[in-house]
DNA sequence: CTAGGGTTAG
């Protein structure tokens, strides 16, 4: 009997088995033989139902472990590598080309990187394309640009691997233009290196790019995989392309590819956040793999669209499932939908209840939420209370939800406190200006109005402008407040003012509230009438059948007055309107808006 | 026994 006929736990299911194995290797007295003992030291180490710490007990029985071995056991043992390592060259054994990709992963600092590149050459593996690929992806992790690039320029063949982990390090490190270029020079691509690029214009928010890329991989023909799904799922998420989603949902569907729970919670999230609340929740109800991030999603969705008992609902679900652990993210959904829909008491308890029942310490997130849920509804005191209390100090955006609170409640001392604040705290934040100067110019202190004015001037901050986003026929159309660039916009402006007049009939008053801010910028018309929304409505309404539900996304909230004017127009047009703005959403019908006015 | 890619909050 030949010893390789041992090597087989991998088709072992258990470690139990694959002691059995073991204790009869020991009574035939094998027990030191490397060949032997090679594949039970891997199941151990390597499969999930393994056991490393008896991989650990194993291999200091062994009187001569090999280079394969050792092998296996950086793979086990990342933090303890490269201790193993130096044991290894004690021994004299020599590395093979198995040996560097799983110690260089393990590197801790660049000077490990250095010399262990050394040892690659040393030891004869300077040509090996798996060891030389490795170096690459670690000195980029360790953003050293100059040495990747040196291994790459001397490799003698690199691969599709070779030019992709450049790829993607560079955009790592923000350079998404380097990356794009060298994309461009790729010899040849397949899925990995297309999602690479996509996935590099999709967190730069450079989603015409990343369209306009996957356009061009489609043309040659380049099939999607779940990474690409996903990747391309989450643009359409961003810019709330509802039909390219569905186009990619439904790719899915059609070629079969396997649904994991990443690729699950990217189809629930692009539904929910482009407005199809029902669709995300039935499809989640479907879903045979859900992970935590896909009920996170799911109980996310219920927040942004205000149904906070729903989110309630399907949190408890989740504890009941009990294989799942609710996370950090969960209780910012579960709170948010909370704070959404006004629901104070229950905000409070869910709180609680995450600390002393899931021991999840609260983040400056989970503190902002209850800041939030407090300013929201009016109670700026308790909210406050929050801030003051809270163990890190509060940044920007937890200070910022109360002072845009104060504006609504008209507090004009907390607000002019917590304005000043914030905008120290973050200079270039423009939204914050605008708020506290709203402030003062509804107390009607007009020097202040006009300090804060000045100091955005010297400091050379620009008021963000409003751009909203309509997609028609497949194709995603964006407006800036006030901008003529689209091409039919001329008509465009002939439609909002007809819809003006005719809302106007029905009782419809500009809110001259938040002219303010818009008075940053001189221009003679009244600005309020050309919000970005505005004119998506009124070019969807252009553009579709009587009725139809227009879809609209904005980059900052819906102000006062464009809410206003969307629940008139949503009841003279006879269509729902649907508005995804920073914070949630709101679904006009009828002349009501789904957050009743509360937001 | 080897290398490159994806989701959720703010």
């Amino acid at each position: 009997m030949t010893t390789s006929s041992w090597v087989i736990p991998w088709t072992c299911g258990s470690m139990a088995e694959v002691k059995q194995q073991h204790s009869l290797l020991v009574r035939m007295g094998l027990w030191s033989d490397n060949h032997a003992v090679s594949g039970i030291l891997s199941f151990c180490s390597l499969s999930k139902q393994g056991d490393i710490d008896y991989a650990l007990k194993l291999f200091t029985t062994l009187p001569n472990p090999d280079t394969f071995l050792y092998n296996t056991l950086f793979k086990a043992f990342p933090s303890h590598s490269l201790l193993f390592y130096s044991h290894m060259l004690q021994q004299s054994l020599i590395p093979n080309t198995f040996t560097f990709p799983s110690l260089l992963r393990a590197c801790n600092s660049y000077p490990e990187a250095k010399q262990l590149h050394a040892h690659v050459f040393k030891f004869g593996l300077g040509h090996d394309t798996f060891a030389l690929n490795n170096l690459i992806h670690v000195y980029l992790a360790f953003r050293s640009f100059h040495d990747a690039t040196r291994v790459f320029s001397t490799m003698p063949h690199p691969n599709v691997v070779s030019w992709t982990t450049l790829v993607s390090g560079y955009s790592q490190w923000g350079l998404v233009d380097r990356a794009f270029r060298l994309f461009q020079l790729m010899p040849c691509k397949n899925s990995v290196s297309w999602n690479a690029m996509i996935a590099a214009f999709v967190k730069t928010n450079r989603f015409p790019e990343a369209f306009a890329l996957f356009r061009r991989m489609r043309m040659e023909k380049v099939p999607l995989d779940s990474f690409l799904a996903a990747t391309m799922l989450s643009a359409c998420t961003a810019v709330a392309a509802l039909d390219q989603g569905k186009w990619i949902h439904g790719y899915v569907e059609r070629t079969g590819i396997v649904l994991d729970s990443k690729l699950a919670s990217a189809i629930v999230d692009m539904y929910c956040k482009c407005g199809c609340l029902d669709k995300a929740f039935q499809l989640f109800c479907g879903f045979k793999v859900r992970g935590v991030s896909s009920w996170n999603c799911m109980i996310g969705g219920f927040a942004m669209h205000g149904k906070g008992k729903e989110a309630i609902r399907l949190f408890k679900e989740m504890e009941e499932e009990a294989v799942l652990v609710p996370d950090a993210i969960t209780f910012v959904n579960l709170l948010t939908a909370c704070a959404h829909s006004g629901m104070v008491e229950e905000g409070r308890y869910y709180f609680d209840y995450m600390v002393h029942i899931h021991g999840i310490e609260p983040t400056k997130e989970h503190y902002g939420c209850m800041v939030d849920l407090f300013a929201r509804a009016g109670q700026l005191e308790e909210a406050k209370k929050v801030i003051d209390e809270m163990p890190m100090s509060p940044d920007a955006t937890v200070l910022g939800a109360l002072l845009g609170a104060c504006r609504i409640h008209g507090n004009l001392e907390l607000g002019e406190e917590l304005g000043k604040r914030v905008i120290e705290l973050d200079p270039g934040n423009s939204g914050r200006y605008v708020i506290l100067g709203n402030i003062y110019a509804s107390c009607g202190k007009w020097e202040q109005v006009a300090r804060v004015r000045k100091m955005m001037d010297d400091r050379g901050v620009k008021k963000e402008p409003g751009v909203s986003i309509i997609e028609m026929e497949g194709v995603v159309n964006e407006f800036v407040a006030g901008g003529k660039d689209h091409p039919l916009a001329e008509a465009i402006y002939a439609k909002v003012y007809e819809m003006l007049e005719s809302i106007r009939l029905i009782g419809y008053v500009p809110d001259t509230d938040g002219l303010l801010h818009d008075l940053v910028e001189e221009e003679r018309e009244n600005p309020l009438f050309y919000h970005s929304e505005k004119l998506a409505i009124a070019y969807g309404l252009l553009k579709t059948k009587w009725g139809e539900t227009l879809r609209v996304t904005k980059n900052l909230r819906v102000c006062k007055d464009c809410h206003q004017a969307s629940k008139f127009v949503s009841k003279v047009y006879d269509c729902d309107i649907i508005i995804r703005d920073t914070n949630r959403f709101h679904h006009f019908s009828k002349g009501e808006c789904s957050c009743q006015d509360y937001w």
